[in-house]
RNA sequence: GGCCCGUUGGUCAAGUGGUUAAGACACCGCCCUUUCACGGCGGUAUCAUGGGUUCGAAUCCCGUACGGGUCACCA
């Protein structure tokens, strides 16, 4: 055994700063919960500067899917949540990709077999052991093979998988960050598989090997790893290597039973995307999932996160992903927007329903950004300028603007004079040429906004008021519809 | 079933032995208004449960219930 070799590894890793490393295996999409996890993993490191770190977890060939990876780097960068090391788009920094790392794991399994915590197993995998409904614990026959007829075996070419050695008796104790000091009795823990028949490792194995090597000192991981940490231990105790901070992450759930999954058509952060929602949002909203700052302040931008941030704040119960809350904070994130950021990121669904070029859809940000929650919302909300919708004329009747038909005609009676006559066909001069019919009528505000309205959405629901509809739509088409609407009434 | 973990309003949550048990979303009401919305103000609603310990318990201890995780050559 080549001793210098594992000498040179140590001497690599580096020290002196936090480490942390999002781990994702390339399995399928990025759900709520590996987001929130990929996000604290993040803010523990930058929150003290140091680095973090992205490693893919790939040792399950039959489980690829095509394009996971890619996923993973998009949401990842979208969120802004860049790494200082690991695999990148083409990049040549540190390839942590573990199937590309694979000769390292079967060497730390020569020395783990050396140093007595490990065995090799040659029992052949019983493909359909169906009598696991019960809970035999009978010590593995392999782990009694003396080394000479391990290695005998193995020389002749027998085929064997590399398991860990549990110690039958006592019990081990390790620390989570979160849930404190947990104990549990050595013999109900299982000799896991650490290297497969296929020569990866498993999980089990590559994620401590890694860890070590890549210098993590705080692993950050959902609390399904909660029950295997003390094996993990172990392994770090007979490599006699330092215990990394473990931080377990409880999972965020769909309700009171189940996860997010999306086998429950949960949506994925690519989803929420589709479904109108903003990244500065979910991340805020996810980063509240399970974490409190403790004060009272709730919108965080990642900056302020990586200041805010404590793992003391990590809550021990799962939380129950709530899309309402979502929607709050991501109308609040689309009221902040510029204008010119607004128009920007609703382009697309405004041009959706208002399609005539001659309109300019950057007067829809006044109107529309103060009521939009979702951006997929906004289509439906201004339908009505591209085309008149069939409406009825018991719209006209509202108690409140004391209006009805008879009402209502007589007010766009007056109006359209007016507006024919009017040059400067500005929202200003819109508004205060209303006002000042309203006045002379002796009428409140809202009989004459009322009417109007109607007559140039031809809906109840709209977003701005009469004044703002008439400037986008423009003077001819107001006019127009204005003399449908007297038609109509008429 | 064994082992481990959790439980404050519908949801996210603050709270670490003495509080009128914060705050936010949602919901309801009122006000404002050019309808709705936005905005402002206010309201309903929470310590799973039974025992301890203590002058005093949401906070500490034990049990119970309920929920979750795990017990793969998956991660």
């Amino acid at each position: 055994m080549d001793m210098k070799w594992f000498e040179d590894m140590e001497k690599r890793i580096p020290h002196g700063e936090v480490r942390t490393r999002f781990a994702p295996s390339p399995t399928g999409y990025m759900h709520v919960g590996n987001l929130r996890t990929a996000l604290y993993t993040y803010l523990i490191a930058k929150k003290s500067g140091g680095k973090f770190i992205l490693r893919i977890e790939d040792t399950d060939q039959g489980r690829l899917v095509e394009g996971a990876t890619d996923v993973i780097y998009k949401t990842l960068s979208d969120c802004h949540l860049t790494h200082d090391e690991g695999p990148d788009i083409g990049g040549p920094v540190g390839p942590y990709i573990q199937t590309e790392r694979r000769k390292l794991y079967g060497k730390y399994a020569e020395l783990l077999l050396e140093k007595g915590g490990a065995y090799r197993c040659f029992c052949q995998k019983e493909e359909n052991d169906e009598d696991n409904g019960e809970f035999k614990k009978v010590e593995n026959p392999c782990a009694r093979l003396t080394k000479e007829e391990s290695d005998a075996k193995a020389i002749a070419g027998e085929p064997f998988v590399i398991r860990q050695r549990i110690p039958r008796k006592g019990t081990t104790t390790f620390r989570d960050e979160i849930f404190g000091d947990i104990t549990v009795p050595n013999d109900t823990l299982d000799d896991n598989v650490l290297m497969k028949s296929d020569g990866l490792p498993t999980y089990n194995f590559a994620n401590v090997i890694d860890d070590h090597l890549m210098g993590i000192t705080h692993v950050v991981r959902g609390s399904e790893y909660l029950a295997s940490a003390p094996k993990y231990n172990l392994l770090y105790e007979s490599f006699g290597w330092e215990i990394p901070k473990y931080v377990h992450c409880s999972p965020v759930m769909r309700d009171h039973q189940n996860k997010m999954s999306k086998r429950h058509g949960d949506p994925s952060y690519e989803d929420l995307l589709k479904q109108g929602y903003l990244t500065d949002a979910v991340l805020n909203y996810v980063a509240l999932l399970g974490w409190s700052p403790g004060g009272e302040q709730e919108i965080y931008s990642l900056n302020e996160l990586c200041e805010a941030f404590d793992i003391s704040g990590i809550s021990k119960s799962p939380a129950i992903f709530d899309i309402e809350k979502l929607t709050y904070f991501n109308a609040e994130y689309i009221k902040a927007l510029s204008p010119e950021q607004f128009t920007e990121l609703a382009g697309l669904y405004i041009r959706q329903s208002v399609k005539n070029p001659a309109i300019d859809i950057s007067l829809f940000a006044s109107i529309l950004q103060p009521r939009t929650d979702k951006l997929t919302d906004i289509s439906e909300k201004i339908d009505f300028f591209d085309e008149l919708p069939e409406y009825d004329t018991e719209l006209f009747t509202n108690k409140k603007s004391k209006t009805d038909a008879e009402v209502s005609l007589d007010m766009l009676n007056v109006v359209l004079p007016v507006f024919e006559a009017m040059a400067d066909w500005t929202e200003e001069n819109i508004h205060d040429t209303l006002i000042g019919l309203a006045e002379k009528r002796e009428v409140k505000n809202a009989t004459l906004m009322w009417p109007l309205r109607i007559a140039v959405a031809g809906k109840a629901v709209t977003p701005g008021g009469a004044v703002e509809i008439c400037h986008i739509l423009g003077k001819d088409e107001t006019i127009r519809r204005i003399k449908i609407a007297i038609e109509k009434l008429g």
